[in-house]
RNA sequence: GGGCGAUUAGCUCAGUUUGGUAGAGCAGCUGACUCUUAAUCAGCGGGUCACAGGUUCGAGCCCUGUAUCGCCCA
C-alpha cells in the first residue's frame, strides 16, 4: 500500500514542464472552456457524411502516443473516450506545447473530425487548450488502480482511472433519479425531516451522538426518519416519501456503512399488501431500465428477477430452513445454542429471530417477501387482525440481503406507548425509544397507513452487481491512515 | 471483537518454498519515428521490501507486536 501523495522525483519532472508551459505563455490551469461534446456524443454522431466537420472536446489525456511530428491522444470525458490526432503540420503554432503534453493532464481541443488510416473516429486538432495540468501521475495505464485501498481513498483517481466504476455511479444517479420521478408520478411529495435528532426513534440501532455547543444538548445523528414522516400524516401529507442519510454506530462490512442511503414513504389509508406490490413494481421498473434483463449476477450468484416474487410467511420459512417450529421454544432454544447464539438471556422472540437472521436470511436468493413478523419484533407495527401474535410486516430479500422493510404502521396511541415501554431481554439495541412527541401526534389522530423503507445502497448493489458495499458508495467510510513517525 | 490472508519502485506484480548484493512490465528521463491505439525501437535512472522490535555472521524471506486493507465469522 502506497498512501503518499506523490515521490518528489515524477512532481519535478512534471513542475518543470509546467514552468515551460508558463514560459509558452499557456495558463496550466485553463478556465472556461465552453462549447465541448461528450467523446461518446461525437463517437455515436460519427458518419461518413460528418467528417469534415468542426469537432470540440475536453477530457484527461488517459494514453498518449508520440510517433514523432504525429501525437495521438486518448482523451476521456465522463461519456467515454475519443482520439485526437495533434499534427506538427496541422498544430505547427502550437507544437512546442503539444510536445510537453503529459498522461493526467486536463486539455481542451478543436479540430476536423475525421478517421485514421486504421479507422479510429479522430479529431484532427488545431487548436489545443491546457485546462488543468496534472502533476502526478496517473495509475498503470492497462491494470489502473488496482488496490482496493487507494481505489477508495482516492476515488478521484479510481473514477477515470477505471471507468465501470464511473458508470456505475452515473447508474447509481440515474437509479435514484428514476426511483424520485416514479414516486412524484404516483403523488409522492418529497421532503426532508431532521438528521440530527434529540430521540433516536424509528429503527432498532445504535446511534452517533453529537453535541450542540450553545444549547449545551446532546444530539444523535439519526437512524431512521420513521416517526417524522409519520408526524407528517398526521400533518395531512397523504403520500409523503424522503431519500436521505441514516446513520448506525454499527460494525463495517460489505453490507453495511456506517452512513448509507434510505427511501422511506409512506401512503395514508394504505397496508404493507399495497407496500409489497409498489415495491415489486418500483424495483422492477429499475431493473427493468438499468439491467441487461431480469437474470443478474451478484458475485457468485445468479440472481433471478423475474415476478411475481415469493411471498413465505416468516413462520414458514423458519421451518423450512430451520427444521423447527417457531412456537417449540426448547428446540427453537436448541438450534440457537448449535449456531453458537448465546440465547440464555435472551426473551424467547428474540432467540427466534436470531435463528432466523442465521439460518435463513442469507439463503434468499430469488427476491423473497419475507411476510408476517412475531408481533412483539415489531413496536412500530399494526398486529394482523386475523392474528394478534403477528404484525403486518414484510420485508424484502434480494441475494440474501435485506432490501426492504415494510408495515402497516401503527396508529393507535395507547398500543405505541405500551411498545414503546416493552424492551425485549436480549436485544443488543433498543427496539424503540419512548418519543412522548410522537405519542402525542398519533393521539390527534393518524390515518391507517403503509410504510416502506428500501436500502438504497443494497439496491443499487444487486441492480449494478457490485458486491460490496463501498462499489456503491462515493466515499466510504475508511479508518484514517496513522501519520508516519 | 475473533480467525485467515495481503502490504516489495508512482502504478500492476514476481521474488518468501530452501535466509547470502532488490527484479519485470507500465510510468519517468535521453534519442529515433507523420496513421498510432496497452504504439514501437535503442539507452538511462528509479527501493527505509507497511511500521517497530527479535533471532542470525547475514533477514524482503524466519519469530513477535502494531497499522491499514481484503475475505469469513460474531
Amino acid at each position: 500500500m502506497a498512501h503518499q501523495t506523490g515521490p518528489s522525483k515524477f512532481e519535478e519532472s512534471r513542475a518543470q514542464n509546467l514552468s515551460r508551459l508558463r514560459q509558452l505563455g499557456a495558463d496550466p490551469y485553463g478556465g472556461r472552456f465552453d462549447g465541448a461534446e461528450s467523446a461518446a456524443g461525437i463517437r455515436e454522431s460519427f458518419s461518413d457524411s460528418t467528417i469534415g466537420r468542426r469537432a470540440r472536446c475536453a477530457g484527461r489525456i488517459v494514453l498518449l502516443r508520440n510517433i514523432g511530428k504525429l501525437i495521438f491522444i486518448t482523451l476521456r470525458d465522463s461519456s467515454g473516450t475519443i482520439q485526437l490526432g495533434l499534427s506538427k503540420k496541422v498544430l505547427w503554432s502550437q507544437w512546442d506545447l503539444a510536445k510537453l503534453l503529459e498522461l493526467g493532464d486536463i486539455i481542451g481541443a478543436e479540430g476536423d473530425l475525421g478517421k485514421t488510416k486504421t479507422g479510429e473516429i479522430t479529431i484532427w486538432s488545431d487548436s489545443v487548450t491546457m485546462l488543468g495540468k496534472a502533476l502526478l501521475p496517473p495509475p498503470e495505464k492497462f491494470h489502473g488502480l488496482a488496490d482496493p485501498d487507494l481505489r477508495y481513498r482516492q476515488r478521484y483517481v479510481d473514477l477515470w482511472a477505471n471507468p465501470e466504476v464511473m458508470q456505475r455511479f452515473k447508474t447509481r444517479s440515474a437509479i435514484v433519479a428514476d426511483i424520485r420521478s416514479f414516486l412524484q408520478q404516483r403523488g409522492f411529495v418529497e421532503v426532508e425531516t431532521p438528521m440530527m435528532q434529540t430521540i433516536a426513534g424509528g429503527a432498532a440501532a445504535k446511534p452517533f451522538i453529537t453535541h450542540h455547543n450553545s444549547l449545551d444538548m446532546d444530539l444523535y445523528l439519526r437512524i431512521a426518519p420513521e416517526l417524522f414522516l409519520k408526524r407528517l400524516l398526521v400533518g395531512g401529507l397523504e403520500k409523503v416519501f424522503e431519500i436521505n442519510r441514516n446513520f448506525r454506530n454499527e460494525g463495517l462490512s460489505r453490507r453495511h456503512n456506517p452512513e448509507f442511503t434510505m427511501l422511506e414513504l409512506y401512503q395514508s389509508c394504505a397496508d404493507y399488501n399495497i407496500m409489497m406490490a409498489l415495491t415489486e413494481e418500483l424495483i422492477g421498473s429499475l431493473v427493468d431500465e438499468h439491467c441487461q434483463s431480469r437474470q443478474v449476477n451478484f458475485g457468485e450468484l445468479a440472481v433471478d428477477l423475474a415476478g411475481p416474487w415469493r411471498r413465505a410467511k416468516y413462520a414458514e420459512l423458519f421451518k423450512e430452513y430451520t427444521g423447527c417450529d417457531i412456537d417449540d421454544v426448547a428446540a427453537v432454544r436448541k438450534k440457537a445454542a448449535g449456531l453458537g447464539i448465546d440465547e440464555s438471556a435472551m426473551d424467547d422472540v428474540v432467540v427466534v429471530d436470531k435463528v432466523f437472521e442465521a439460518s435463513v436470511e442469507d439463503r434468499l436468493v430469488k427476491p423473497t417477501f419475507v411476510i408476517d413478523y412475531p408481533a412483539r419484533l415489531c413496536p412500530l407495527t399494526k398486529p394482523s387482525s386475523k392474528n394478534p401474535k403477528f404484525a403486518e410486516r414484510f420485508e424484502l430479500y434480494i441475494a440474501g440481503m435485506e432490501i426492504a422493510n415494510a408495515y402497516t404502521e401503527l396508529n393507535d396511541p395507547a398500543e405505541q406507548e405500551a411498545n414503546f415501554r416493552t424492551q425485549l431481554r436480549g436485544q443488543t439495541e433498543t427496539m424503540a425509544t419512548m418519543d412522548n412527541d410522537f405519542i402525542t401526534a398519533l393521539k390527534y389522530g393518524m390515518p391507517p397507513a403503509g410504510g416502506l423503507g428500501i436500502g438504497i445502497d443494497r439496491l443499487i448493489m444487486v441492480l449494478t452487481g457490485a458486491t460490496s458495499i463501498r462499489d456503491v458508495v462515493l466515499f466510504p467510510l475508511l479508518k484514517p491512515i496513522p501519520p508516519k513517525s
